[in-house]
Order: C-alpha cells, then sequence, then structure tokens
DNA sequence: AAGTGGTCTAGACCACTGC
DNA sequence: CAGTGGTCTAGACCACTTA
C-alpha cells in the first residue's frame, strides 16, 4: 500500500507548506516581480488539495505583502518601487554624497504631485489642542493635501497651523507663495526653527486603505511633524499618512 | 413571507459587515484593549452564517493588528504599548520639553536590555558590501545583538565594521568597555561624526515574526543607520528589525 | 464561454486551554 | 470534559476578465 498523503505533512499545515514552496520560488527567480503565479485551482490538482487550501496560501501570501491579487485575473508577485523621501534636505546634501544607500531606488525622479485642499479654520483635535498647547476653544487652520505619483494617491497629509499667527495671512490661501508655508511663517515672524517627527506603523484601517488605494498586507506609516519656531512655540502640526510600500524614509543627523 | 437573507448583503459581504461592527465596538469602547470578542460559535449563530463565515471576520482583523488570537482560549483585543526610541539624544534632550507628544507613552521606563553574542570576522553581504564601499574580499566585523523587552524580544540588530579599523581592538570583544563601540571608532581614529537612518516599513517574513514573537497583522520596521567619520568614510553600518508595534519613531533636526 | 478570484456552506477532525 | 481556535473538504454560486 502507498504511503497515504496525511492531511498535515508532520506538522505543517498544507496551506503554510505551499506558501513556503511559493515564497522560495519567488527569492531563488523562479517567479519574478510581476509575474502571474499559479492560480487556485492549478495549485489545488498540484498539490492534491481543496481549493480553500490552496487559496488560503494565496491570501497568506497575500496579506504578507508578497502577491497581490486582480480580480478575474490571478495572484501576482508584488514590486517594490519605493520613493526616497530626505526629511532633512539641507543637511544631507551637504554631508553625504550619493551611493552608499542600501536600498536600490529609481534614478528616474518619478515626481510626486501634491494637490491641495482650500485652507480652513476649524477647531483642533485633542491631541492636535494638546500637541500645539492650545484650548479646544482656540481655532486652528487645517490644510490638507494629498500627494499622487504615477495618478496613485501615496500620502496624505494634514497641516494644522494656530489662528492666531495665520489668520488673514496667506497661509489661508491655496496658492502660498514661494518658499511655502515655512516662508510665511517667517514673515509673520515665527519662522520654524525645530522639527520632530514621530513615526508609527501599523496596518491601516479598511477608509486608510481605500484613501490610499492600498493592497492588503501593506502597513501605513504615520509620521507627526511639529515644528517650532526660535521662541520655542510650535507653529505647526503635519500629520502625515504614508503607503509604507511606496516609501524608504531617511533622516540624517550629526551627534 | 418574511424577507430572506440575502449572502451578501447588498454589496458588502458577511465576514466584512461582521468585521466591521466589531471594529466600531472597540472604536466606541464596547470592547476595550485586551478584552475577548465573542468566539466563532457566538458569532455564527449571532449572525446566521456559517462558522467559516464567522472565523474569516476574526481572521481578517487579527491580520489587520486589530485582533491577536490565542488557541484554545479566543481571540482578543490588541493593546499598544509603544517605546519612544529617539534617534538623535542630544539634540533633542537640549531642544524640546516634554508633553507634546501625538501619542501616548509609558511613563514608567520599561528598560530595553540588550543580549550581545560573540563578534565574528566574516564577509560582507553584497549590500553592506556596497554600503561601505569594500569589496568582496574585505572582511568586516558583524556584532549581532537582540534586545529584550519584559522578556520578550522586540528588535534585533547586526552592527558591521571593517576589519582593517578594529582587528585586535576591543570591539572584537563583547564587552566593548564605557561608551561602547562609538568610543573605541574614536579611540581608533574614526569617530563617528555624522550618521544616516534609512527606513522601510514592510510584513516581516515567517522567519522573522518568529525571531520576534510577532503575532500576525504586525509590520516591522527595517532600519539601516550608516556612520561616517570625519573624513567621510563609512565606519559602521547597522542592520535594525523592530517589531513595529511596539515603538515609536522620534527623530529631531533643525532646519 | 472559459478561466480566474471572492464568498459561503455544512460538515469533519485536530490541538490547545481550563475546569 | 466542554469550549476554543486551526485546518481541511467538496461542493456551490457570484463577479470580473479575456477572448
Amino acid at each position: 500500500m502507498p504511503a497515504e498523503k496525511t492531511p498535515q505533512d508532520r506538522g505543517q499545515p498544507a496551506f503554510q507548506r505551499i506558501a513556503a514552496e511559493l515564497r522560495a520560488m519567488i527569492l531563488d527567480g523562479t517567479l519574478s516581480s510581476g509575474q502571474k503565479v499559479p492560480s487556485e485551482m492549478e495549485l489545488k490538482e498540484r498539490h492534491g488539495v481543496s481549493k480553500m487550501t490552496a487559496r488560503n496560501a494565496l491570501v497568506s501570501l497575500r496579506d504578507q505583502g508578497v502577491l497581490e491579487s486582480r480580480h478575474g485575473k490571478g495572484f501576482f508577485v508584488r514590486s517594490f518601487r519605493p520613493i526616497r523621501r530626505n526629511a532633512t534636505k539641507r543637511l544631507s546634501k551637504e554631508l553625504w554624497g550619493g551611493g552608499q544607500s542600501m536600498w536600490s531606488v529609481d534614478v528616474h525622479d518619478r515626481p510626486m504631485t501634491p494637490v491641495t485642499e482650500v485652507p480652513v479654520a476649524t477647531s483642533p483635535s485633542i491631541e492636535v489642542a494638546r500637541t500645539m498647547d492650545l484650548t479646544s476653544e482656540d481655532q486652528v487652520c487645517k490644510r490638507s493635501r494629498i500627494y499622487t505619483v504615477e495618478g496613485v494617491p501615496v500620502m496624505t497629509a494634514a497641516s494644522y497651523l494656530p489662528m492666531d499667527i495665520v489668520a488673514g495671512s496667506p497661509i489661508m490661501q491655496i496658492d502660498t507663495g514661494a518658499g511655502g508655508i515655512y516662508a510665511r511663517l517667517a514673515d509673520l515672524g515665527h519662522e520654524p526653527r525645530r522639527f520632530r517627527e514621530e513615526l508609527r506603523s501599523r496596518m491601516p484601517s479598511p477608509e486608510e486603505a481605500d484613501r490610499l488605494q492600498m493592497g492588503a498586507g501593506t502597513p501605513v506609516m504615520h509620521i507627526v511633524r511639529t515644528a517650532a519656531d526660535e521662541a520655542g512655540r510650535i507653529v505647526e502640526v503635519n500629520i502625515m499618512l504614508l503607503d509604507a510600500s511606496r516609501f524608504i524614509m531617511e533622516y540624517d543627523f550629526t551627534d
């Protein structure tokens, strides 16, 4: 009697074994970026499992960010073409040459184009009020932006500024003029001098994934940037949400 | 005839509707951090669906980082107790007070304790060689560390240094003495002066998830830190892997 | 029309937990 | 032991894509 195929091959579940096999094929180049992987039916017959088990392998890889699925077409190996974002531009240009980067990045500049909403005066959220040391009765200016690369949204940003500083200034307009809001803050006597970025990474809510048109298995980076003027007053809080699969963040510093 | 329950309630799949309901209950506080959520069987009966559909709702929330599962016990609401890591300590202490942080963090210092492996001389990987501008014939010193908080691993780090600088020095010992490897590099005439951190976020491989004992639905942060001496030579490359659910990264800079 | 992914059912058996 | 999550089957039907 031939060796019976046990449902669980000594410890490892079938769907994990299939997933590991596909993972290995991607790593060794048998399956390459953007390529279609075997369909549910193919895996079902090749491995002698049910459709749901074959599918489970594919879905688990998708939820690990390895594959993406296109309804009616198949599962495909995901590609990683990140944008490099340097938070400390001036420092980096002066101090570092190029070339010693860990991950290869497109040399072609794919410009990130922002679309700005009409600025509004509003009440700050509890978090923003606490961060800016305001009360719930103070008003802030909110400037929302969405950034796209090649037509797809990759980042949203909401900038908050105290109304007692920016009321009646160009910062309340969509177009803030040369130098942007930082130049205007300088005009108003509150030039930003010190910055802090706090960065978290987590899975997006369904709404967030929808807004950034993200596939499953992709985390977001949640960044809060605060800017302080010479006197130490927080003059801007910027809350950003980034599709993590599209960015490499870069921070330079001397110590 | 009473309204038949259609399998898909006008567009939204049943498992998504159940997941959204649980999500809302967590958001409004009906279910709070660490608490058990209804079991597969409870959801099955309450919503009149099969076990697999009820389970699908729970699993999808787990893979979004909202729930965690404990075999034989149930699904539970995940809690978020991050560690704050400031890459630029000196700057931050001088320039910023406390209190204007976006996310609340434990005030109790939960110390992060490192365990260091015996340093080894080895050939650099292609990435490390390119980053340090070495050839594949050059040797590097590799220092591996794993950091734990309250007994659980939260971060791994591998530090690479050129052997032509560190051979025979205390850097090849486990204990490098007061000031650590940066002080020893200074002793050797290669004090690190400029730093760069490159940060990616992605889902971990099964091996990485295992090493950091991470639950499903948790991304990792992958950080590469390079340190250059006064002459501009890269004297250290440090590759870190962090459980993203346990960290808030903080970067301070001026202009 | 054929092939693909997406959802769902009604069972089954296993492994782990706590009483 | 009962209750829980974890895996699996053998179907079914739907929605989407391509030809």
